[in-house]
Order: structure tokens, then sequence, then C-alpha cells
DNA sequence: TCAAAAGTGTTATCCTTACACCCATGT
DNA sequence: ACATGGGTGTAAGGATAACACTTTTGA
């Protein structure tokens, strides 16, 4: 054992790190994750597209941060502005390279906010929307029709088929809880969570790709429907940006960084709405915002969309200063359903 | 032996990840976290004790959490229930060590909850109030005396040191919406914003201590009065910790996770205090607990302290299940100190 | 004209805050 | 008796959710 030490010390305790990067923009009503197509499509095995990533260079890179700002300056070409760390990954085997001798990754995910006016794709990029990774995450149009039809009988079947009691207990009660099932609530900020207990459950395609098992036939239509899988443990730091995210708007004024410089109340409440993935109560929005003070009136409009032109807002800055969280209060509305509106 | 090990590290893209553990108890009313007495009393520059932590082991761990309760179960003997990952620090020239060739350090910092009944110290722990280090956060009692006659004159002083007027203005406006001065409001939650910025103007041992500059008399005064330091950029995990428990107990139950199994309202309600650093109003937080279900009575009676015996109340897990972000709402009190209680 | 979005007003209800007050025990 | 902490009642004010309704544009 103590013989060891020696080797251990050089080969054991070191290790690359990969800074990855999760930017996140919205357009429109869809919430927006920049991919890189498959750039080796591959060994068998490797699925999807990729967050842009490099690896830490820590003779040259200051700090992590700066680290990352390379790498995605590099590959994307986009300026970063708000930046914030999310989460360091280190568990084994998430990658097939390491099962055959490759390096041990160990992962720090970053979060990056993009404003509307710089998202712009270039050939190796796409802006993809990141509910075609998370389909159950959408509840605007209401209740997934997947989460009841497919995923709960799924979920079930996984909770049965464990041999012991105790233990057909506890999935239950976290399927139940992370799911909202059973007089349990949805809590939207819980994806993470969500993504995990899938991944448990075989029930996403990257738990297939890590080799630990080979998919039958009905496998696969699940993985077609549980959304399209990302290279690694990407789309893992996309649910970890997904909920952080979530709850985030809440308390900190971050929505203005992903909005233009100017918006109107509508396009606000679109941004909001496509990241929470519900809708919110039109009227007590308008006068939540307005009320808390963190927008404030232009006095110019915009006579664009459909209807009676908007009078555009601009964030107001002050807010910081004078409130302790600000943040956007949710005023959600029951049934969903745009048409309601 | 160091040889070999420092040239595998010229590579530039190896590392060695440092894993670190904040411990946190509560003791009645005071907030502890776990410090191991100077091991290496050592070089000069060196400061006070610091965190439990110990290199990841690539090649045996499995996880990272694992090989932080491997490390944590080593130097201390607790063992860990709630492990929540916090940040992760790659900053170059925190350690003084680095300056003369040491290893790049990327260190892993972790929270770490233990049980009031767990709490024993053996003979090189001590588990320190966490706001020995930083005095300014604690106002049960009142508004921190250092913090307009100390704290803010040495701020000032700073932002005026600086050459460019547009700094100043930038560094005024930071010193004011973190502190809370010149109609801005204290958040409780800003510790690391506050201790960042008491680093950056040179007012905290650590500043001195990574040899950027040496401190004169007056500064040396100061230096008694920021608290006590911690080895390396501990002190600064310490402060992100403490921001994340004053944010967390709001919409998550972990202050139950510091709690014996059974407690009375008023234990509850000094724990939460401790954390927060602020006062509550005793009528209301009772009310609030009820109300929400956080807890359940359990029969039983406490017949300790001054008064009259007190029923024993425990967490009611349901919660979890009913509510989406069930935490401990805090009914806030204007004037602090304890006395008109 | 109608559809679509921008806005305003109003109410019932719940939550928060603050204050006043009584209860049970040990010294 | 009184200090200390345990515990209840209640009323004012504010925040929220739900509803109905008017206004202004483009097609």
């Amino acid at each position: 054992m103590k013989m060891s030490k020696k080797q251990s010390l050089k080969s054991g305790f070191e290790v690359q790190i990969e800074l990855s990067a999760a930017l996140v923009a919205i357009e429109g009503d869809s919430p927006r994750i920049m991919l890189l197509r498959d750039q080796a499509p591959a060994a068998k095995g490797a699925v999807g597209a990729g967050l842009p990533s490099g690896p830490f260079d820590a003779v040259n890179d200051r700090t992590l941060e700066e680290g990352l700002r390379r790498w995605v300056a590099q590959q994307s070409g986009i300026p970063l502005g708000y930046v914030e760390q999310l989460y360091t990954f280190g568990d084994r085997f998430r990658d097939p390279l390491e099962r055959r001798g490759g390096p041990r990754p160990v992962s720090v995910g970053y979060l990056a906010l993009v404003r509307q006016s710089d998202l712009r794709a270039r050939d190796a990029e796409v802006w993809s929307d990141w509910y075609r990774h998370f389909p159950w995450e959408d509840w605007r149009t209401g209740p997934p029709a997947t989460l009841d039809s497919v995923l709960a009988p799924a979920l079930k079947a996984w909770v049965d088929s464990s041999g012991e009691r105790s233990d057909r207990i506890r999935r239950k009660d976290r399927a139940d809880t992370t799911f909202g099932w059973n007089g349990a609530t949805w809590d939207n900020e819980r994806v993470l969570e969500r993504y995990e207990l899938l991944y448990e459950a075989g029930l996403v395609a990257e738990a297939a790709a890590d080799g630990r098992f080979t998919p039958d036939e009905r496998t696969q239509l699940i993985f077609a429907i549980t959304g399209a899988a990302m290279m690694k443990d990407h789309r893992r730091i996309l649910a970890t940006v997904m909920g952080r995210l979530r709850g985030k708007i809440k308390y900190r004024p971050v929505i203005f960084e992903l909005m233009p410089p100017t918006f109107t109340l509508f396009q606000l409440q679109q941004a909001i709405e496509a990241l929470a993935g519900t809708l919110l109560h039109k009227q007590n929005f308008r006068r939540l915002v307005a009320h808390e003070g963190l927008v404030e009136p232009t006095g110019q409009v915009q006579t664009l969309t459909g209807g009676r032109p908007a009078e555009l807002f601009q964030f107001r800055r002050d807010v910081i200063r004078e409130r302790p969280a600000p943040g956007v209060r949710l005023p959600v509305r029951r049934g969903a359903g745009r048409s309601q509106l």
C-alpha cells in the first residue's frame, strides 16, 4: 500500500480539467443552448452534439473562468457577458472513452448568458431549443403528453424491477416527488433530479451510451421520446443549467442578461415563460415587474407584432442597490395553454 | 520524488485537485465551523488553521464526493450526512506556496452539515464560531460596531486611493451595495461579495499573506478587527458557505440537518438566527413554521431552560413531497438586540 | 371588421407584521 | 414575586390571484 504511494502521486492524483460552457440565449419564446455539431461522428456509442469545451491550461490561464472564455471565444466567436460557475462533475464512467483507458474526466460546468442581439450561429454551431433535449420540462401548452403516457409507466416498471421491498418504496417515493405524482407538486426547478432519475432508470440514451446495457427495441422508442442526447455528460450540465436558471430568475435579475437593451413587457414575459416552462398571468405579471421597480419605460414604442404598439422598457439598474433579492415574481396561471390568454 | 511530480506538472494541463469540506454545526446560538489546528506552523506567511482537505485520488475515488468523505472521515472521524458541492476555486497565487513553484491549486469546496449530537472535537480539531472569522456578519445584537467605525473609513480610503475617477465611482458603488450604505440595504447573503471586497482592499490578513504587499502597523490593527484568518483560501470557502446557507434555509429544509431529531421551537429559532445573523420575531416565527407544516409536535416536552417546559417538535418529512420549495420564512425584526424580546 | 396584443380597474383572499396578552416553571 | 421562555389572539396593511373590461394597431 504505502509502497505504491509514490507512483500514485504521479499517476493517481493528477487529472485534466475540462471546462464546459452552456451558452444560453432566448429567441422569442424559444430558450436556446449552443451546441457544436458532431465533430468526430466517431466510434459507436458516441452520441449527439456537445457544448463548447476544452482543457484548462494550468500554466497559462490565470483563472478557470479565463480559460473558459478563451475556449468559447475560440470555438464560437461569441463574446461572453454574464458567466457563472455551476458544478464540477467527476463521476467515473460517464465517458465511454474512459472505459477504454482514456483519462479520468473532471469537468467544470459553466453557465453563460448571451444576449439576443449577439445570437448568430456559424457553420459548426447550432442554437438548439433546449426542450428538444428535455421535452417533459415544457408545460407551456399544458402537461406534456408523454409524461403520463410514456414516462409514468416506464418509471413504474423501473420501480417494480427492484427486488427489495424497501428499495421499491424509496424508488416510488423519489419518482413521485420529483415528477409531482400522487399528491406531490411539480417543481419546475428539479430538472436535474428528474434527468438523473431517468438516467438511473435507463430511460435516456446516455444511460446506454456508457455501456452498462444494450437497449432493446422498446427502450429505443423511449429514447426517441426522451429527447435528443448529447456528448458525454453535457445533457446533465444542461439540466443543471435549466434548474439553476429557473430558480435564479426569481431572486436575481439575470433575465435581463438575456434581453436586448430595450424590450416590451410581453417579450420579457415570453422570455421568462421560456425559461420557466410555464405560462404567466399577463396582467399580474405587468403589475409585478412595474411595482417591483425592475423596469422603467423608455418612452419609445415598438410597432411590430400583431396588435397595438407596445411601450419599450429597460432594466432599472438601481434595484440592485435598493432591494436585497431583486428578481421576477412568477404569477403562475393554473390552466396552462396559450389559448385563453 | 518531488522532482518527478513537478516535472509531470510542467505539461500544463494536469493539475491536482484538492477537496475541502466546510463542516458546519450549530451549538445553541453559535454557528460553528470545523478547523484543523495549524499543523505545520510552517513558513512565515502561512496563517491560521484550515478546513479538512486532501487531494482527489482519480484512481481510487469513484466520485469527487466519495474522495471528500474519505478525507473527512480520516481527518476528523465525523460521519457526514448532508453534503453539497459549493464551488471550484482555481485562481492563481492564492497560495503563497505556489509562488515558490508549488503545484497549481484547484480546489473543490464542499459544504457538509453536522448534527449537534455528532459534534465532538478531538485533539487536532476545533469547532470555531464562524463570526470569529466574520465579525461584521453578526447583526444579532445590532449593527456590528466595527462596521461604521473601522470598515467604512478603511474602505473609503480604498475608494479614494484609485487614480481614475470612473474607477473610484465603481468602487464606491460596489462598497455601497455590498455593505448596504447610502440608501442600499444590507443583504445578509452577500457574505462572499463583502469578503472579496475586503480582500481586494487589503483589509483582511490573507490579502497580505499572498505576498502582494507588507502591511503597516495600522493595517495590522485592522486585520485584528476583521477576524481570524485561515489557511490558503479557506476563509473564502467559508464565506461561500455562509452565503449559500443563508439563502438556502429560506427555500430548502436544510436547517433540520443541523438540528437534533427533536427540538423546541426556540432552539430552531436560535439555530436559524445563528446562521442568518439576524434576530427573528418570536411569535410570528412559531406561527410560520407551524403554518407551513415544516414541523410536527412529538408530544414530549423538555423541562430544561429557564421557563415553562417546551414542547418538542420534529421535522415533518412530508413537506418535501407537498411543497415545491419548503424552507423557513424569516420574519425579521426591525430593531435588533435580544433585549426587547 | 376582426384578431392580436397592450393596457387599466376592481375585488376577494391570503400572508405578513405588529402589538397585546396569558401560561407554566425555577429561583 | 419575578424572571424566563412558552404559547395564543387579533387587527391593520400589503401582496396575490382572478376576473372583467377598454384601447390601439395591422390585415
